[in-house]
DNA sequence: CTGTTAGCGCATTCAG
DNA sequence: CTGAATGCGCTAACAG
């Protein structure tokens, strides 16, 4: 690999040199600018970003930490950090912690020893372990997806979503109204959700049946499977479905359909995350509309004003009712 | 920032002893290590793995080129790169194209300079320019979607992949077949799908009318207005239409819906991707399976070879016809 | 306008 | 068993 000492030695400069004109800084004769920059362009001589970090002691490069990859959600949130990152000269490098919290920290530290400079983490969890690798890292860190206390954060509204989309529901006429989940490990996904759906029906005094509670993993087919166990224990069926996921709201539909139920007529579904999937199923499903791109360019917005003023921030994204056929008459 | 030399300092030995500790090298004394580790623990040092980088000439860094950062498709085959190098001890530092020939070469001369490892390069043309760029490149280079000539490639039998889809359209009694394709800069999807279904209705003497071919971009919107264009302009109308892609015939699927006709009795569809969302429309969207989470994996691993031992090797995928609702009577 | 010197954080000879 | 010296490729004083 050609550096910047073979540069120097052929345009018959010193490397200073060589880097003033790559950096245009301070003074450089034409003549010896366009020696060097022939050199250059024979050689095809490419600056060590590397070396470059390590004398500048900055990477251009963020860090993201995804809990399964690229689902669709996180998959939008990173086209909107991208936007913004891209835009600014940032790198990302990914980290996938496969939503194994003990991987999860391994990956922070991991990036850290690389020394991104931010970190932008899509976390499940809130563990006190979590947050107390995050204390210890160096490196500013933007929580996106969660809120995590005493850290910067971009988040949803859990709660009021779950709540306002109960809301219709019970508006639109359904009052006996089951529930798929997942685990409350998931704070965002599985507590505030939760929470705001149970509230609702007790608000309304509406009943909500344990065998109507379920809970399952993000899977179109968990949604399936969760429906199955809603409706076979029982003789007396929901007459709607709120789903914490589009997936699992398109599988629990899905289900219901080939039990020979009309869908809105018999029983009607929700989902939250307008996925490209929920427009075009059969009918249409209404679901909360989450903005993830907007959020992604948020978090990234955030975590470049904190590289150059630390401190912690907290934004709260909006959201809007998709009101669909899957629960109209 | 602590470093290599703070430690040594702080355990009263030479930083090579420290080193020797960390990388489990030489010999060190029982108490020397022990110390060394005691004060590792309590700093919270973690070594600069950008220095080692500079020192190893190998950074542990694999870049990979995304022609639109995250879509359904490149998000599999992320899933499956993303296995494989994250085994073997590799992370992914991204960078996009957004369809952009020329941002598509400033990326791969970026992740030159920072020196990856290896590049897998989701390229949608086969430009000279690219081409050129690749061949200057000292990088190994593994093309996934497309073969690239001269260049280790994972590709994709789109051409019969193509045959196979219009040949089973043909058998299944459908005769007046529409297409709607994509620009022709994309080699693999744009020309060799286009190719094979040409050829297939050539061989049974099926006549292709004009304007039942069409051209649209990767969106479920151009698939519905692919098909408006393609039923405006002629009375008679084509009983059943081969897309290129799952989005796209979702779209001229919900077109055709709207418009009152029966699918599959009026007119059946297919397309190619088997995306998550043609399982759950209605009817089923016929499609072909084309397995990029193993094209991922697979596309990994031979980067990975080539980084051992410099070689051109290439893969085509299989691929899986999967006959469903949108065309059968 | 230009070169010399120094050092970023680390691993690796080569001598003890 | 351990340390001193060297250099990876680059930028930034500082002194001409």
């Amino acid at each position: 690999m050609v550096t910047i000492n073979d540069i120097a030695d052929k345009a018959g400069v010193s490397r200073t040199t060589v880097s003033r004109v790559l950096n245009e800084s301070g003074y450089v004769s034409e003549d010896a600018r366009k020696r060097v920059l022939r050199i250059i362009e024979e050689t095809g001589y490419r600056p060590s970003e590397q070396a470059k970090s390590l004398r500048l002691k900055r990477t251009k490069v963020i860090g993201v930490v995804l809990p399964k990859l690229f689902t669709e959600t996180s998959s939008r949130m990173a086209n909107g950090l991208d936007d913004v990152f891209q835009q600014n000269g940032y790198q990302m490098l990914l980290a996938s912690s496969n939503l194994d919290h003990e991987q999860e920290r391994r990956q922070l530290q991991l990036l850290e020893s690389r020394r991104v400079d931010g970190i932008i983490l899509t976390a499940t969890n809130r563990d006190d372990e979590l947050l107390h690798t995050l204390r210890d890292i160096r490196v500013p860190v933007v929580a996106l997806g969660q809120d995590l206390p005493e850290v910067s954060s971009v988040y949803f509204d859990d709660y009021h979503a779950a709540v306002e989309l109960a809301e219709h529901m019970v508006q639109s006429g359904r009052s006996r109204i089951g529930f798929i989940g997942v685990d409350e490990s998931d704070y965002a996904v599985g507590v505030l959700r939760r929470q705001g759906f149970l509230d609702t029906m007790n608000k309304h005094g509406l009943e909500v049946r344990p065998e109507w509670m379920q809970t399952a993993d993000f899977t179109i087919e968990c949604g399936r499977a969760a429906f199955e166990q809603m409706t076979t224990s029982t003789t007396e069926l929901p007459d709607a479905v709120l789903a914490v996921t589009d997936r699992l709201a398109v599988g629990a539909m899905q289900a219901a359909k080939e039990k020979g139920l009309q869908v809105p007529q018999d029983i009607g579904f929700a989902g939250i995350g307008a996925t490209d999937m929920s427009q075009y199923v059969t009918p249409a499903l209404t679901t909360v509309d989450y903005k993830y791109e907007e959020a992604g360019r948020e978090a990234a917005a955030m975590l470049l004003r904190s590289l150059k003023q630390p401190n912690v921030e907290k934004s709260r994204m909006g959201y809007g009712l998709l009101k669909r056929d899957s629960l109209s008459y």
